[in-house]
DNA sequence: CGGGCGTTTGAAGGATGTCAATGATAGTGG
DNA sequence: CCACTATCATTGACATCCTTCAAACGCCCG
């Protein structure tokens, strides 16, 4: 929202070689990037990247959660992706953002200069090659966000968002419980941002999330935390498309 | 549809330097693409890869139209992207397909063995910057796509489609006609598959259509042909959202 | 305590899905 | 050439789902 609010900006270098997208990289490949690295955090609600920006930079989150959306002209917006930690976000090799980059939550970030980076690039195969596979990751993804938005009902929709979420372990835990396992999964936003990540309204998603705890396939413990009560019927209720669950 | 019609197969080589993917590709690199290149042709219908299949060969389309799709358990569909001359197909460096890719018209294409691929494009950085980019285009494209599909109205879904394909001169071309131009476009599959890739019912698109006809934003030539005659009224119906149509 | 924010609930109208029937077109075989 | 069939597009009727508007509720914070 507040283009305005500069990100603290600070020169200590990031813990790259943590990182789980970099940890497959020879040496010389991290210490490169940890020498264009630099670390800035914002608060939730703030823009890290603007529509039509030609962002300085690209990078990947150390902590917190981006949202990437698009505002058309007549005040809608529609959420494109959720980035979370571990992810990485802008575009290296493009010049103009085609979409807005938001702090959804309070954020850090290892940031790249764009210009270094892209010289990196060319005199690194390895890097470029993990480059290459990362997009190729973040298009099966964006197929499989696709392939929900081609659902139907919300119901199915929901469905299909709380699978997903099931698979991220930032967002899953298992708990165990009396008698069985339960998944329990974090929504990091709120109702209004979920109904626009899913092509619909803040109170059909009420609705939609009460009319799955009423029927006993997830309990609600907080609106931002739930329980996967009965694991199968949430798969059937998303078309039976298991959206990677069970995926070796 | 007929995973044992096997496609014809033909050892004369694809005139690779004509695609415009390949276009900036220095001559050495185009050569070695050369070499590793077959001709498969299929017919409508016919399934190019298969849903977890592990295709040994990915491609770039000389002629006619592919179809990404993925069928849920429960038998529904979803066409997750449809692919035009030009496009490439399949995937580098993954093992195995997430999607059905199948020939929506008879189509002729340009396919490269997957191993003999990954060899070249670790040898050849020009040609690995190549597919970066290429990926990266069309996770714009995804993106945008997903865009599309948060439209919660049929009707505004159509109309982002429509302006989708204006941008596409395989598909539009402009009509001088009487007073004004017009710009034709030619939807390259049917209802029931317009339907399934829009997220709705073939009914519902057929009503939307003729919506859009009885308002005066387009006509209808024939079921797979329309001319946009009130372009800025089209585009009011996609939320304003031109989809890159003025793009510069 | 009171105000703001986000969530939930209710009611009514609009949009879409579904089922069924009809119309249009191209290809087939006589 | 024509009847026949298969396929696709269109239309209608009705049930369901969703949006919209409005109001109530809960919660955090000043």
């Amino acid at each position: 929202m507040n283009h305005l609010n500069k990100p603290t900006l600070t020169s200590k270098e990031c813990d790259l070689a943590r990182e789980p997208v970099f940890r497959k990289l020879p040496k010389e490949s991290i210490d490169a990037l940890r020498r264009i690295c630099r670390v800035r955090t914002y608060r939730a609600g703030q823009t890290v990247i603007a529509d039509q920006d030609e962002p300085g930079f690209t990078g990947c989150i150390a902590e917190g959660i981006l949202r990437m959306q698009k505002t058309l002209p007549d005040g809608r917006q529609h959420i494109v992706g959720l980035l979370v930690a571990h992810d990485m976000f802008g575009r290296v090799l493009h010049r103009r953002s085609n979409f807005d980059i938001e702090a959804a939550t309070d954020a850090r970030l290892c940031c790249f200069d764009r210009r270094a980076l892209e010289d990196l690039l060319s005199r690194d195969p390895a890097l470029e090659r993990l480059f290459l596979v990362n997009v190729l990751d973040e298009l099966d993804a964006a197929r499989e966000w696709i392939i929900l938005l081609g659902c139907r009902r919300v119901s199915e929709r929901l469905a299909a968002f709380l699978l997903i979420l099931c698979r991220r372990s930032a967002d899953a835990e298992r708990v165990v419980s009396g008698s069985n396992d339960r998944i329990r999964v974090h929504v990091p936003i709120g109702r209004a941002d979920l109904a626009n990540y899913l092509g619909t309204r803040a109170e059909t998603i009420s609705r939609a999330v009460h009319a799955l705890a009423d029927e006993g396939i997830i309990a609600i413990l907080d609106p931002h935390t739930f329980d996967i009560l009965d694991l199968p019927g949430l798969i059937a209720r998303a078309g039976n498309g298991d959206f990677g669950l069970n995926r070796p």
